[in-house]
RNA sequence: GCCGUUGUAGCUCAGUGGUAGAGCACUUCCUUGGUAAGGAAGAGGUCGUGAGUUCAAUUCUCAUCAACGGCUCCA
């Protein structure tokens, strides 16, 4: 009896009932075939030994494939697994699952340290291992024989995990002399696995959970060829360098400080330039997009946030309030800013005709986060967030979507993030009772919003569940030069904070009704997208944004007064930057320019004090010939401006 | 918060149970040099902090703080 086989291209082909996987690959071609790692059957990743038993819609899975690659290093892992238990005999595993880049596997090694020597090992026999070629071989298997298996090697991970299991559900993985326990799925043989690189060494809870045992988690990368390990550790490398943290130092833009306290960034002047250049460029465009800059204080009334709830939830993992001496009134550092936002808004009362009111603020705010998590700008505990609040109707939640989007988007444009996707969290269908608002706001509001996604274009992944308690949000992810990604600003909307400061507008049928409120920051917080940013451009940033724009570098010192004199103008035109009349050579001076990423040197001697010139020379670029002063500045000023402007 | 690693000059890093060293940066002098490091001299550190062991601690022990790699968390 034949089945039909659906493929990608929507061709149907039909094979005998059991035909697998591999069979089909080389059915259409000797290459696939040679390439196939796992093939997707109806959705579901298969082993490409396994039998299909009926019509079905398959795709073989290559490297190509994202299913290809988890295939892949799942089975590193265990490859990685089986390299361990030669070595160390008695080692006891928990789990070892594929992730973003590459593999780990948790192990408790009973007590015994691991250290670099042992990844070195581990890695060796990997690539022994490997060369065997040994077939990953699936088998069902009862429970009983599953716990008997387990109980004989005394592995009380996969004891525990295996009694979660439903009977009848259980399957094992075989490879060279190593079994495990495995849903799969996994490459057919090792031998695909060519080049290995185990990474690092981390301490990780049984299951996650701190109440656990802590085991050894190992993290490796694998690849089918040489060629891309050795790609993937260039790009390791080229992320050391672009890490914002060491940037961040060279180029003299933030420092911390252990007085001031950890988490808690010092912007150094050049850094302040930089920021505000980019608190400016959405301020202006702020002020188009219709929203009205509000200030509030750093610090609210308790109450302030107990009405918001925020305290009952958060308070004690906020920062301790603060306590005025004579009434004993207790204060917050605020943690966000839409409290004092909704206050602004009830200050008076508010018609339909009003809304949408839009109130924007570069607002500090000060969150309590556990200090292992503190990295670098992009995990601190005081940052300021772009942030702002729109009240707006229900029947206007959806264009305030799609201009808040616009926005987002202009952001991106401008500082060069091509590539980005948005994720829409939506609620949880199964049980609705974890959220506040009516039923038909929240099918509004997700509908609305994958409708304006929709309308611009955006591409969105939908992820039910991921919604917060008090409404449906989107949040945009950047991929940056490396490829990697961040996720940037943020959408929301929220029914809560309405409800709970008794917000009202006045509608044309003269009743009072909610305003729904959206929280959005396009960058999310200034100091998480300068981070983002540096390690995008590498600290090359575009001229609008350079701290330090120009750098003007007389031959000699014989010159010092021509350069002052062109120095002088670029500073009455807002051009940035600075003379080096240093007594030294030009060559070090223009070394020590591209060193500090000047966007632009301006050489003068003698040919270019007699003549009005400058010798015009572009970081990473080189020499692009002398012009007279006045036309570098036209070209320097057409290309300094603010995008958006002009 | 938890586990592990680290902490020496402004930066990057050597080093030692007998109170410290390099390169770069800095200061001064020589040099006035045309597109990525000219030469010389000098200055600079309670070796993260506190305690303990020792005749003697930067070095060994413990505690503490911070950074880094993870885990957990994230309004």
């Amino acid at each position: 009896m034949n089945i039909k086989i659906t493929l990608p291209d929507g061709s149907i082909r039909e094979f005998s009932n059991g035909v697998t996987g591999a069979e089909i690959a080389r059915s259409i071609s000797e290459g696939l075939a040679r390439n196939a790692l796992a093939i997707e059957v109806n959705e579901e990743i298969w082993d490409l030994s396994r039998p299909i038993t009926s019509d079905s819609k398959v795709r073989i899975l290559t490297w190509n494939d994202a299913g290809g690659k988890k295939a892949f290093w799942h089975s590193s892992a265990h490859l990685m697994a089986e390299a361990l238990e030669a070595l160390y005999p008695g080692v006891k595993f928990g789990i070892g699952p594929p992730i973003e880049n590459g593999f780990y596997y948790d192990v408790d090694l009973g007590g015994r340290p691991f250290g670099e020597d042992d990844l070195i090992a581990v890695e060796k026999k990997m690539a022994e291992l490997a060369r065997k070629e040994s077939r990953f071989i699936r088998s069902e298997v009862s429970k009983k024989d599953a716990l008997e298996y387990f109980e004989k090697k005394d592995d009380p991970y996969k004891i525990e995990l295996i009694q979660e299991l439903a009977d009848g559900s259980i399957t094992f993985y075989q490879q060279g002399n190593f079994t495990d326990l495995c849903k799969g799925p996994h490459i057919p043989h090792t031998g695909f696995i060519k080049a290995i690189k185990l990474l690092n060494v981390a301490g990780a809870y049984w299951r996650g959970n701190e109440k656990n045992k802590m085991l050894t988690r190992i993290y490796g990368i694998t690849f089918p060829k040489q060629k891309d390990l050795d790609d993937y550790l260039l790009l390791l490398e080229e992320a050391k360098k672009r890490d914002h943290r060491k940037i961040g130092k060279e180029l003299e833009l933030f420092t911390f400080s252990e007085r001031v306290g950890m988490g808690l960034p010092l912007w150094l002047p050049k850094g302040t330039i930089l920021r505000e250049r980019l608190e400016q460029f959405m301020r202006r465009a702020q002020v188009k997009a219709g929203y009205d800059p509000v200030v509030t204080p750093h610090i609210g009334s308790k109450m302030l946030y107990v009405t918001s709830g925020h305290y009952q939830k958060y308070g004690k993992d906020s920062f301790m309030p603060i306590r005025t001496p004579d009434e004993n009134e207790e204060f917050l550092l605020k943690p966000m800013n839409c409290p004092h936002h909704c206050e602004i808004y009830s200050s008076k009362p508010r018609s339909y005709r009003d809304l949408p009111v839009r109130l924007a603020e570069f607002g500090t705010v000060y969150r309590y986060e556990q200090s292992g998590e503190l990295h670098g700008l992009t995990r601190v505990r005081g940052f300021t967030q772009d942030d702002a609040h729109i009240f707006c109707r229900p029947d206007q939640v959806k264009e305030e979507f799609i201009k808040v989007i616009d926005l987002v988007l202009f952001v991106f444009k401008s500082l060069g993030f091509d590539q980005y996707t948005a994720q829409i969290s939506l609620r949880d269908p199964n049980d609705k009772s974890k959220y506040i608002g009516e039923d038909e706001l929240w099918e509004r509001a997700e509908r609305e919003i994958q409708e304006a996604a929709d309308e611009r274009g955006l591409k969105t992944v939908a992820v039910k569940g991921e919604a917060a308690f008090y409404g449906p949000k989107l949040d945009f992810m950047v991929k940056d030069a490396l490829g990697r990604s961040w996720q940037l600003g943020t959408i929301q909307v929220d029914y809560q904070l309405p409800q709970r400061f008794g917000l009202e507008y006045v509608g044309a049928d003269n009743q009072r009704h909610r305003p729904v409120m959206i929280h959005r920051a396009p960058f999310g917080s200034l100091e998480r997208f300068v981070a983002v940013l540096i390690e995008h451009c590498a600290g090359n940033f575009p001229l609008w944004l350079a701290p330090e724009q120009v750098a003007v570098l007389p031959i000699s010192e014989r010159f010092n007064a021509y350069g002052n004199s062109v120095m002088d103008k670029l500073k009455s035109l807002d051009i940035r930057g600075f003379i080096d009349d240093r007594d030294e050579k030009i060559g070090r001076k223009i070394r020590d320019a591209e060193v500090r990423k000047i966007p632009y040197m301006l050489i003068v001697g003698e040919r270019e004090a007699m003549e009005g010139k400058v010798a015009v020379r572009k970081h990473g670029a080189g020499d692009q010939g002398s012009v007279l002063l006045d036309e570098f500045i036209r070209k320097f000023q057409e290309e300094a401006a603010v995008p958006g402007e002009g």
